[in-house]
DNA sequence: TTTTTTGCAAAAGGTTTGCAACACG
DNA sequence: CGTGTTGCAAACCTTTTGCAAAAAA
């Protein structure tokens, strides 16, 4: 995404067109991974950018439905783009996340609405998919 | 659960008895919903129970499996009884957590393995569901 | 010029750690 | 008695808040 790209998404979210909006916003649309408010406070090292601005600025992405959180058992809390609807499966030992193009949930969340006593509708859900990649079973069998 | 047989389950465990673990693990037998460290520093309060205390005997508890963390998407960290497995619903606005006993991932674990590049094996998922339980939509519409 | 956004410092939560006292087996 | 467990205080980490200065429209 070029930054004239980033400037007018942010326009027309009636956002006032900041560097460290367009920053932080780059920093999405380049990583392919989920990331934490260190994590972009990291990628923008030296670009002088406050960890609070990043905060706020997270959360009025979030608001405004650009980014969306993603659940990885983690301390902290990650976001991705929210583009297309999909999910993960987490490493447990290295952390690595493998992004995963397909969502088979429309189904089964009928199914947890039909089963539910108090809820006529689900909004979301959180799907992710915990195990250990190829590269670090045969790290362990070593 | 009575308070032998707790007794009994953390000695299969190979876990000395303790005070604290006796009363820890009784509050999740009793309790229906997940509970995070300071619900069950509520419950015990007068019992003379430290909060690190329940953070170790959470852990310790976990690694051995007879507990395990649920998704909440709250501040802190949620665990319930490790027994059979499940999904929730919670709501939104007032936080109630409806437990549903049913889970259909497996096909869904399968062909995400099957998508995957780097995964041979899916050890755990994370499905849970967010919605406005009907009481809030009733307040809501008010 | 008006309103929103930022930075700084400080506070607030939740969780972890070091160490000495204590208790289970 | 020896090792595992607890309590206390303090540290740690992530996230939030108040307020004045700076920047966008």
């Amino acid at each position: 995404m070029s930054n004239d790209r980033i400037k007018d998404v942010l326009r027309d979210l009636d956002m006032r067109v900041t560097l460290a909006r367009v920053l932080i916003l780059g920093s999405f649309a380049e990583s392919c991974d989920p990331m934490c408010a260190d994590d972009i406070f990291k990628l923008l090292k030296g670009k002088n950018i406050n960890v609070v601005t990043i905060y706020r600025t997270l959360a009025s992405f979030e608001k405004s439905g650009i980014i969306r959180k993603v659940d990885l058992r983690r301390e902290s809390v990650y976001y991705e783009i929210a583009g297309h609807h999909h999910h993960h499966i987490v490493c447990t030992v290295c952390g690595m996340i493998e992004k995963l193009d397909m969502c088979d949930v429309e189904e089964v969340s009928k199914k947890a609405v039909k089963k539910s006593s108090y809820f006529k509708k689900v909004d979301q859900h959180s799907l992710e998919f915990f195990g250990v990649c190829t590269l670090c079973l045969e790290k362990k069998s070593l």
